[in-house]
DNA sequence: ATATAATGTGACTAAATGTTCACATAGTTA
DNA sequence: TAACTATGTGAACATTTAGTCACATTATAT
């Protein structure tokens, strides 16, 4: 019973755990954006990041819309911000942790 | 250089990225444990459990001390907890979802 | 109707991850 | 010292994920 919610989690959690999806969520976050702008802002080919993106919408942390030829991804629920502003958050506390050793080295 | 701050941010949600580990975290939030404890919590073998804690330690959201026989496992860092939150929100946000769907289908 | 543009898909290969087993290590107790 | 307990490691294998290519699809414009 658990194990389904942590296989869950884990699957939400996955859809952040690659740098290209990482770059992604930081590019769309204010805003959709279209799959050719997407591509060329993370600098991936169009079919990898076509699938990347399923997986994500797949995931429930993004969404898309067709407009004519183009596709726009969007973040799909408030907190999928919050995460990655968590993700952020712990990436500088490791840094700030890194830079006071430097210093205690002198 | 974003790409290296992308590579950190992923190596980090990998680290909750599976549910074994996400298991992991929730049992040792509150409070650190040992590894016969935590096997025990997440039904894991413990070898198998012991390279998932030891990449949790390397993406620093886990810590490890040594006492006795036993080695305790907590959470490194406070966002971590909340990175762990963040998770959960979404999952209830997806589920609330859901139930929404279930209704409108009466 | 044909050509063009944006995106997605399927099949395949390559790479990374996870699992298991047998064994190694470190600390403890008799 | 010998036996025991808790944990970790290395090698092998299985599984999953990522990337690439050629091609399919859908919408637009000529």
């Amino acid at each position: 019973m658990k194990m389904q919610l942590y296989e869950k989690q884990a699957e939400i959690a996955k859809a952040m755990a690659h740098p290209v999806r990482v770059g992604v969520l930081e590019f769309v976050k204010d805003g959709e954006q279209c799959v050719c702008d997407i591509a060329e802002a993370v600098g991936t080919e169009r079919s990898n990041l076509s699938k990347h993106l399923s997986m994500m919408v797949a995931a429930g942390v993004l969404i898309s819309r067709k407009e004519g030829l183009k596709v726009f991804y969007r973040i799909k629920t408030p907190c999928v911000i919050r995460f990655l502003d968590c993700l952020k958050d712990c990436l500088k506390e490791q840094i700030t942790e890194q830079q006071q050793l430097m210093e205690s080295l002198g």
